[in-house]
DNA sequence: AATGTATTGTTG
DNA sequence: AACAATACATTC
């Protein structure tokens, strides 16, 4: 028995069934650098093949009983600890509470393009004496030599498959010790970034007799970039219904030519080395509630507190506030935005006032940038994050302040593994560091209000609007009663054709992108939809196309049916092509501006087109969502819904919850200043309570109301939700696998147990049943969440997965989740 | 996931 | 008997 010196590993090969902290002995020439929070390469499997790992922890001098068959860590890949102590424990804790691998939770501490999963490549290293060289035995010689001839990097494939060597092969690592060559883990994300590809035509000989040769689909791209000139490959998609690979192989054949660019998302401002705070002026109302959160957090106790400040309120200040205050103290401030929210005009705002101490976060950064704020973060240079949800984890030592604005967004909520709650996170921090949580927004979470009555937020109330605006007029007008010629009503026309006389703007809100959103055969009854997917296509008027929203698939517009052959085929259902539409033929002189996921996937679109409309260069926006949230237009003096019916979340508990924030947010766009605004509201259901409730900006009684649903029927916050996923090409294993999964959940709750109180819905299809070829059921347990529920639900993913029956079938479980899938 | 090992299958 | 294909078990 002897003194030995272990690392515990979470490894990257890991799989859910077999994830565990994996033991390494620690070589002598690593033990003095080591640390927790430094990545490895490890040797994993019965081959004894690399793995990236990370160390969880040290025991340096531990006495084991017995050291069979461990193995030793192969290298470290950084000078320095990726990880802080803090975040490996972070990670623990994620692991434990979203059912991912430690490997997958660690990761989601780092940004994106920093952790490169992959192969293996060495390098020759710059100075090599010729004596070691000489040593060397003749496999080694040749392996060396084969390195050493390439000017760049050698895969590690290339290398064993040329010399038909094994994986736990002595060669490499023996060059590696002798400092010859040097390892290295290729970029699999690249750290160049986001980046665009346009096309254009290549100038070439006998263009139309090639062209003339070319498959039908080949030649749809070519007449495309004939018409526009250049396009992106994404937008040539659109158009021609091709994939990008029919794209890719015109290029091969040099019929075009593709560009890389980056998109610059990284707002240009520069940025002064000093940032200079002007001073922010309270309302005694917001003073109120800034003095109270500057108490809570110098108490420097965790405490969270919920600032809950009707539309207009100024609820900006009262943070902004605060985070100047706690930047005179020497702890992190973090502050969470919608991702919509984080405009180059909201971030030239934090530029100008406190200049490089500001770290920016979000999705249209480049890898390398983000890589770069992290750093920023880490070396204790920046000392505010300002994003979307991985800002939740910038590595600051130590945490003083998290703001998380519009907390009822659903982008808090991860929808990929880690399926995290930033918000969760946030207290965990807060808990860790003692810092104080603050939870911004004008229509709370269900959730986040309930907690703020109980008492375990503090409830911070902003009613009074700011300056002289008042609330909009709110007309609702029911569709039944309006003739079914479009989607406009008679009202609202009315309305509009006024607001333009006035040269006043208006938006209107229509939440289904397209132009016609149903397609039906008319003699055989059959809805047009998918190959792939359960999902209905919908028409495209740009393209003349009928698109599937959730797989990409495309079909030209037809009026035969695929199925029948039949030729009445009708196209109904409206979405914002259609308005946009039936708005310039009703408004042949107004200047309408479209605004939807088909219409942003241009260059800059989003931010140019919404700084067109703020300079007046149109008259009417239609749009989704993305047009309803957080915009303030002061000429906006008309807000209408064009379809204000909640048919479309359906299954989902939260509908209402959702509804009447949209509602809310769209109404509180009407008249932001001082002119009172006019809000209209098209529904077939006009006796609705959300639509009435949304329309009076009542809040509390939206919450009184939905909190008695809550409860009657079991919903959050009176339980917790668990939904577990099962998804498999074969309808049938799919389904299987979710009733074998609730056979054993049931078996569980009846022995071992028997302390768990769960109701158990399904399993059921999804909501989306199919999509992109794979069939999906779920299964919706009401329970508590607790640390023994998700050790028990653990335990039965883990038990399926390594049920060989379930091969195929993937299975997931998620927490309180956002989407119910 | 991907590798090594045990088990079964094939073939002359 | 010799080898290939396949199922199964393991990962410090």
């Amino acid at each position: 028995m002897s003194a030995r010196n272990i690392a515990e590993i979470a490894i990257e090969k890991a799989n859910l069934d077999f994830d565990s902290l994996y033991d390494y002995l620690i070589p002598d020439d690593m033990l003095e650098t080591i640390e927790v929070g430094y990545r490895v390469l490890v040797p994993f499997g019965n081959g004894g093949r690399k793995s990236q790992g990370f160390v969880f922890a040290v025991h340096k001098n531990c006495e084991r009983q017995s050291l069979r068959g461990y193995k030793y860590i192969s290298e470290l890949c950084d000078s320095e600890a990726l990880l802080s102590e803090k975040a490996v424990r972070l990670a623990e804790w994620l692991r434990e509470r979203t059912f991912c691998t430690y490997f997958e939770a660690a990761k989601a501490m780092i940004p994106a393009g920093l952790v490169l999963h992959g192969k293996i490549t060495y390098c020759r290293e710059a100075f090599v004496p010729a004596e070691v060289v000489a040593g060397l035995s003749d496999d080694e010689k040749a392996v060396f030599g084969e390195i050493s001839s390439s000017s760049r990097y050698v895969s590690e494939d290339r290398i064993l498959k040329k010399y038909g060597l094994r994986r736990d092969n002595s060669i490499l690592p023996s060059l590696l010790k002798k400092k010859l060559i040097y390892a290295n883990i290729s970029s699999a994300s690249g750290l160049e970034g986001k980046t665009r590809r346009t096309a254009t035509l290549a100038e070439i000989e006998d263009a139309e007799h090639t062209y003339a040769r070319l498959t039908p689909k080949q030649r749809a791209v070519i007449e495309a970039l004939r018409d526009a000139g250049s396009a992106t490959v994404s937008e040539l998609c659109y158009f021609t219904g091709v994939t990008a690979s029919v794209v890719l192989a015109l290029e091969n054949k040099g019929l075009l030519q593709l560009r890389e660019e980056h998109v610059y998302s990284r707002p240009s401002v520069s940025y002064s080395e000093v940032g200079h705070a002007e001073e922010i002026l309270l309302t005694e109302e917001q003073s109120r509630a800034f003095e109270s959160l500057k108490t809570d957090f110098y108490a420097e106790s965790a405490s969270c507190s919920l600032l809950y400040g009707v539309t207009g309120s100024g609820k900006t200040k009262v943070y902004m506030r605060l985070i100047d205050e706690a930047l005179l103290t020497d702890r992190g401030v973090i502050l969470m935005v919608p991702e919509i929210s984080l405009t180059p005009q909201t971030l030239a705002l934090f530029y100008s006032r406190y200049g490089k101490k500001v770290a920016v976060f979000h999705s249209g950064l480049s890898a390398g940038e983000r890589a770069d704020e992290w750093k920023r973060v880490k070396r204790g240079e920046a000392q505010i994050a300002v994003g979307t949800r991985s800002a939740v984890f910038a590595p600051f030592a130590d945490v003083g302040l998290i703001v998380i604005d519009e907390e009822q967004e659903h982008t808090y909520k991860s929808e990929r593994s880690p399926r995290y709650d930033a918000i969760d996170v946030a207290k965990y921090i807060c808990g860790r560091d003692n810092a104080l949580l603050v939870l911004a927004s004008a229509t709370p979470s269900m959730v986040s209000f309930s907690k703020a009555r109980a008492g375990r937020y503090k409830l911070l109330r902003l009613t009074k609007r700011y300056g002289t605006a008042v609330l909009p007029q709110v007309r609702v007008v029911d569709m039944s009663a309006q003739p079914a010629v479009g989607s406009l009503s008679e009202p609202l026309i009315g309305a509009i054709g006024d607001n333009l006389k006035n040269n006043k703007q208006t938006i209107l809100l229509m939440n289904r992108r397209g132009y016609n959103t149903f397609v039906a055969c008319q003699s055989c009854k059959t809805v047009v939809s998918c190959p792939s997917c359960s999902i209905s296509l919908t028409y495209h008027r740009a393209n003349n196309r009928l698109m599937c929203h959730y797989c990409g698939y495309s079909a030209p517009y037809t009026e035969t049916c695929p199925h029948c052959g039949g030729s009445e085929v009708r196209y109904s259902g409206f979405g914002t092509q259609r308005v946009e539409d039936e708005l310039h033929a009703l408004f042949p002189e107004a200047r309408v501006l479209r605004m939807d996921a088909d219409t942003t996937m241009a260059k800059n679109a989003h931010e140019k087109k919404l700084k067109a409309f703020a300079d007046g260069q149109y008259d009417i926006l239609i749009g989704t969502q993305m047009v309803a949230k957080g915009l303030d237009f002061p000429n906006v003096t008309l807000t209408g819904v064009v379809s204000a019916d909640m048919g479309v979340y359906k299954d989902d508990y939260r509908s209402g919850e959702r509804a009447f924030d949209l509602l809310t947010q769209v109404i509180g766009r009407a008249g932001r200043r001082t002119q009172q605004g006019l809000a209209m509201i098209q529904t077939v259901s006009p006796d609705n309570e959300i639509i009435h409730m949304s329309a009076k900006q009542d809040y509390d009684s939206f919450y009184a109301s939905e909190i008695e649903n809550r409860r009657m029927m079991i919903y959050p916050p009176f339980c917790d939700i668990c939904m577990v996923g099962f998804v498999s090409e074969q309808e049938i294993a799919a389904r299987a696998g979710a009733q074998r999964f609730l056979a054993d959940l049931k078996r569980r709750t009846a022995e071992a147990y028997s302390d768990q109180r769960l109701i158990v819905i399904g399993p059921n299809p999804s909501f989306i049943h199919k999509m992109g070829n794979k069939y999906r059921y779920r299964l919706i347990i009401k329970c508590k969440n607790s640390k023994r529920f998700r050790a028990m639900i653990r335990a039965l993913m883990t038990e399926f997965m390594k049920n060989k029956l379930f091969k195929n079938v993937s299975i997931f479980a998620v927490i309180n989740p956002e989407s119910m899938f």
